[in-house]
RNA sequence: GCGCCCGUAGCUCAACUGGAUAGAGCAUCGGCCUUCUAAGCCGAUGGUUGUGGGUUCGAGUCCCACCGGGCGUACCA
């Protein structure tokens, strides 16, 4: 049950004779969209101007002629021709309020099952762990839960993977440390504390300035730590049990960080150091089908005008080829990457890949897709979800090195304070105008702000168009006026506070729901929106953009907002009125609680 | 140098991928709490969409040039 879709379906068959292209049809059907100005009705149809052009008609005289064609049905309540051609489609208010009872009884309420189900593959977040995840790590943490969920709600299958990175330099770093700063005590008190201080130890012997890149260096310390990471890769000395004593430390930490916000268990977190053993046969495979040759000591995928650009001269003009060994022996990302396609192809069978990484890794992505491809993987959808930078609130992109690490626990709380602290003042002037406001424990507190709070951070993330680059601002984003996580989580508080005040039970409104009546405009305006949800979960997965979701959140429940203001639900004029509204109430609930929760948002019953 | 992305109200962002008078929130100003939660609602102010051309019925959106910013440019990932 979509509107749009049933609307186009109504279309069809009056555009089908009329396109002079059999194939366009659908781009036709595609020009019926919701009415970008309320004032022309609820939907727009602009396909009478591109298809008057290729008749060699008027626009308005083709766009009443289709009207005219248009077959008798309980939708449309009137077409009517406006401007240079536009068709404005106004919507039977009974056929809305049966749709809106129609839905009441569907526990996906109007979104259809998936037509055919697909099998993904997401890969997010990826950290590199034994690092402290910071606001970088966000991003690609939050949308890749979102895209899990909304997908996962249209019914497709999806396998998340995350993607650790468990095998770089920062282990080097580890063991370094461990073996040359150890403070036992601590060390078997707190071992997670005690690795994440090692780690900021040694990176604080660095020469300053000094980065963690690969490569030659002169830096004593930084020389020490290669050689340990070398020692690892080699399964030299005890550097793989002290790895291996590490790697659960590390991924405790990282998984408290996860459930503190929420984030979906992930079905795997195979990291480098899973595909590592895979990367030679990887290599073989490449030079004996002749996708990879020897380039100056180096194994390499030519570029996809077939040459390997060495010179700077050569690179400055064109792509670079892609490195698979490195003259040392070693392997690199675009390996291992390709060794992820093989595993994953093998094991999960998906009709698509997608990788939730930041917009900088653009050109690796580009050039890796094509490289897989050549390797035979041309049947799989691969795809970069590509996403802005976290800025700080100086507009600079905010950089683990550059000193003021901004950790993402420490963050957390101060929006769960924020929120705690709104909560007490938001009582105290409800109190100051005499109303009554339920006194609630400090753990009911406690849990609210919480679920407040890390919605917060959520939210104003998945609200920009993620290919953005995103303001990191703790102040705003804690704000709880407009469009943020609290209005909705409000609007939701208001819902339930309604059945709650009213002592009504909503489970019959859900199994044998009352007849809908759409009197008031709010009553109208309302109902079409909670139709629309279908179409907001449509877009945003048609094209990885949570964004639309919160976007179709923030008009639904500024539409309840004024339904809110203008309807009297337990005092309405008559019981069948009352019924209606309680149903519309319910029903409100449940979509804001839904599209929030394919967002990874959390509601609570009152605020 | 070459390539990719971005530039929209004072600030933060939308604009359903070429549709009607470019919309929200914040900030500012004004109004609404004896009625289901005022974390709300109603209203006002605020724009040469970086600049200049072009394409067409129609451009914030597509093309070209320029200005400004970010990022990338095989042996970091």
């Amino acid at each position: 049950m979509n509107l749009l879709t049933q609307l186009r379906g109504l279309f069809e068959p009056v555009l089908a004779p009329l396109a002079p292209d059999p194939a366009k049809l659908a781009d036709y059907l595609g020009m019926i969209r919701p009415a970008a100005n309320p004032d022309h009705g609820d939907y727009q149809a602009n396909f009478a101007m591109p298809l008057a052009k290729a008749a060699g008609k008027k626009p308005p005289e083709l766009a009443k002629e289709v009207i005219a064609a248009l077959p008798a049905n309980e939708v449309v309540e009137s077409a009517a021709v406006a401007g240079p051609g536009f068709i404005n489609l106004k919507l039977k208010s009974d056929f809305l309020a049966a749709a809106v009872r129609g839905i009441a009884t569907d526990p996906k309420l109007g979104v259809p099952p998936a037509d055919p189900p697909r099998r993904f593959v997401i890969d997010y977040s990826s950290p590199n762990v034994a690092k402290p995840l910071h606001v970088g790590h966000l991003r690609s943490t939050i949308i890749g839960d979102a895209l899990t969920r909304i997908l996962r709600f249209q019914g497709h299958t999806v396998v998340t993977d995350n993607h650790l990175g468990d095998w770089g330099t920062q282990f080097g770093m580890l063991i370094y440390g461990y073996r040359n700063f150890l403070d036992k005590a601590a060390y078997e008190a707190d071992p997670v504390r005690e690795l994440a201080r090692l780690y900021v130890h040694v990176r604080n012997q660095f020469r300053k300035g000094d980065d963690e890149d690969e490569g030659p260096t002169d830096d004593p310390v930084k020389k020490a730590c290669q050689e340990e990471t070398a020692r690892l890769h080699r399964g030299e000395g005890d550097n793989v049990a002290l790895w291996r004593e590490f790697m659960p430390h590390c991924l405790a930490d990282l998984h408290t960080v996860y459930d503190r916000l929420g984030i979906l268990p992930f079905d795997f977190e195979h990291g480098e150091s899973f595909y590592d053993p895979m990367l030679s046969g990887i290599v073989d495979r490449l030079i004996a089908t002749g996708t990879a040759v020897v380039s100056q000591g180096a194994v390499v995928i030519p570029n996809a005008a077939g040459r390997v650009p060495a010179t700077p001269d050569e690179l400055a003009k064109e792509e670079p080829p892609a490195l698979v060994r490195k003259r040392d022996g070693a392997f690199t990302y675009t390996t291992s990457d390709l060794a992820t396609v093989d595993y994953r192809v093998e094991h999960f069978r998906p009709d698509a890949m997608l990788y939730v990484v930041d917009f900088r890794q653009a050109l690796h992505f580009k050039t890796f897709f094509a490289q897989a491809r050549r390797m035979g993987y041309d049947r799989v959808e691969l795809t970069h979800i590509s996403f802005g930078s976290v800025l700080g609130p100086d507009r600079k992109p905010k950089r683990t090195r550059d000193g003021g690490v901004e950790e993402l626990l420490p963050l957390v709380s101060e929006a769960t304070a924020a929120a705690l602290a709104k909560y007490e003042a938001n009582a105290a002037e409800r109190r100051s105008f005499g109303h009554e406001v339920p006194e609630l424990g400090d753990a009911e507190k406690r849990a609210i702000a919480d679920v407040i709070g890390v919605g917060a951070i959520k939210y104003a993330d998945l609200s920009q168009n993620r290919t953005s680059d995103y303001v990191f601002d703790a102040d705003r984003m804690t704000s709880t006026e407009g469009n943020t996580a609290a209005y909705m989580q409000y609007a939701y508080a208001r819902c339930r506070s309604i059945f709650r005040e009213g002592g009504v039970d909503e489970a019959r409104f859900r199994t044998d729901p009352p007849a809908v009546v759409l009197a008031e405009p709010a009553e109208r305006a309302l109902a079409l929106q909670l139709l629309r949800f279908p179409e907001a979960v449509d877009a945003a997965a048609a094209d990885y953009l949570p964004h639309l979701v919160t976007g179709y959140l923030w008009d639904l429940a500024k539409a309840y907002s004024v339904f809110f203001e203008s309807c009297p639900v337990l005092k309405a004029p008559t019981p069948e009125l009352r019924d209606s509204r309680l149903l519309l109430v319910d029903l409100v609930g449940r979509v804001i609680k839904q599209a929030l929760d394919l967002l990874g948002i959390r509601v609570v019953e009152r605020m």
